[in-house]
DNA sequence: CGATTTTTTGAAAGGAATCAAAGGTGGTGG
DNA sequence: CCACCACCTTTGATTCCTTTCAAAAAATCG
């Protein structure tokens, strides 16, 4: 744990090839666009699983795409405490909430193996020049993030643990299956209970026993890592998840 | 309240006299890049406080800078339980986070009488094409939010009520002076403790007693709406608010 | 000045955290 | 293939922070 090991590849995968386009969730592009894109992009790079990718007052240079595998991004009060703000899966653009030309003022922190396309973040300004339209696609990826963390704050605000735990799993289980990580209705969910209590912002115990009564009350299975609701649509309810809200976004 | 009042004016104040271009914590704009932001600026208008400005599954073809006044953007869940995700001060740019073509799933409403520039999002594609650096200015406002929600997270997952409070009054506190609305150390706080407390995720009741408990530590004073702080140091010690951490940001 | 909205307080109930410890699980090495 | 260890999951008991309920002061507004 903790090494911050960012291991280059130089191979690159075309982004036209890239194998998240199969997605439904993520809109086409243009070939031309596909082209820039892939000509903006520099590389490739892996990470074990439990790599610190980035941590609190370090800058970036690079921004990335997700190409596989789960991450974390979350931060810290300076006794300990821990907030995971959001779970990082295929397909997310990540490394805007730096500020540019600034510090991160969060971690991120790879849960599996997981691979990453690179950006130069000096070429942003070319790249937005060459194609506004990509560059919509970025302001707006930004924007959906905002609403997530919007639907998050809801939650932590103003829903019960029980309530926080049927959406939070609800919106991880959608997540992972809009990029294919479902088979039969289960997802793999490599994150602790720990993890999961430090995103709902509960207590390790207290997460514990409401996981254990959301399974009483057959709204969730979730062993040996494995996830599945015997009753999505309930657990949906409970937690005031939109399942009908699905929509397509763009895939950088 | 609740009138989705909408009165547009024709008046238009140029870009380059905008008077909030003075505070410092903008960064300056080039003369080009004033006048593109002017020709794509529609027009003005203005509400009285407590005006709903936009309401959940409305969609706006608009997107604003705040030019004075005060406002919040919220979520609700069914049985009527709110969450401020956001207050709104002059210079904020809003309406990106209602992802475009799409509707917002949130709403604004105003405290006091406020006023808006207004640009057409149908516009926004060609106004990147335009200028991609005040595309790359709207892209790193969204991150900002986004950055600003982040703490907001930590906040209501792992602070203590305490300092939970301490917190977002300094943030409220250093937000307003930064637009010149504080004097002599005082910012005017529009809001009731209701208002506050659903900002924070607490109970109106609690929320009260903690803020006596800090008046009385003498953290802060709050009274006929002015908010001020004896000793800001000690309140943002206690939330965990970093004074330093002052950056430049657009104004669009 | 009367009516309404806010702010304050006190008391009781409840949800979640903390403390402690047992039971499982997976991984590693012999 | 089993022993052992580290880490994760579960449970029970207790404490404490927040909420809820109720109602009395203040402050605001027309």
């Amino acid at each position: 744990m903790g090494l911050v090991a960012q291991f280059a590849v130089d191979y690159k995968v075309p982004c036209d090839r890239c194998p998240l386009r199969d997605c439904a969730v993520f809109q086409p592009l243009s070939d031309g666009e596909v082209d820039l894109l892939s000509e903006f992009k520099i590389g490739e790079f892996s990470v074990e699983g439990g790599a610190t990718l980035f941590s609190e007052g370090v800058q970036s240079d690079q921004l990335f795409t997700v190409l596989s595998g789960w991450s974390f991004r979350y931060k810290t009060l300076s006794d300990g405490r821990r907030q995971i703000i959001n779970f990082i899966l295929p397909g997310d653009f990540i490394g805007l909430q730096s500020t540019l030309d600034d510090e991160m003022d969060h971690s991120v922190e790879s849960l599996t193996a997981a691979s990453f396309c690179t950006f130069p973040r000096k070429k942003l300004t070319e790249f937005f020049a060459r194609s506004p339209r990509l560059a919509f696609d970025v302001t707006w990826l930004a924007a959906r993030e905002e609403r997530v963390l919007d639907e998050h704050l809801l939650s932590l605000g103003r829903r019960t643990a029980r309530e926080r735990a049927a959406y939070y799993l609800t919106h991880l289980y959608i997540r992972a299956s809009e990029v294919g990580l479902s088979v039969e209705g289960r997802v793999r969910f490599p994150f602790t209970q720990q993890h999961l209590a430090d995103a709902l912002g509960l207590s390790l115990v207290h997460t514990n026993k409401i996981l254990r009564r959301l399974t009483a009350d057959g709204l969730i299975e979730w062993e040996h890592g494995l996830f599945r609701s015997p009753n999505l649509g309930a657990l949906a309810e409970l937690g005031g998840f939109d399942l009908e809200d699905r929509r397509e976004r763009p895939l950088l």
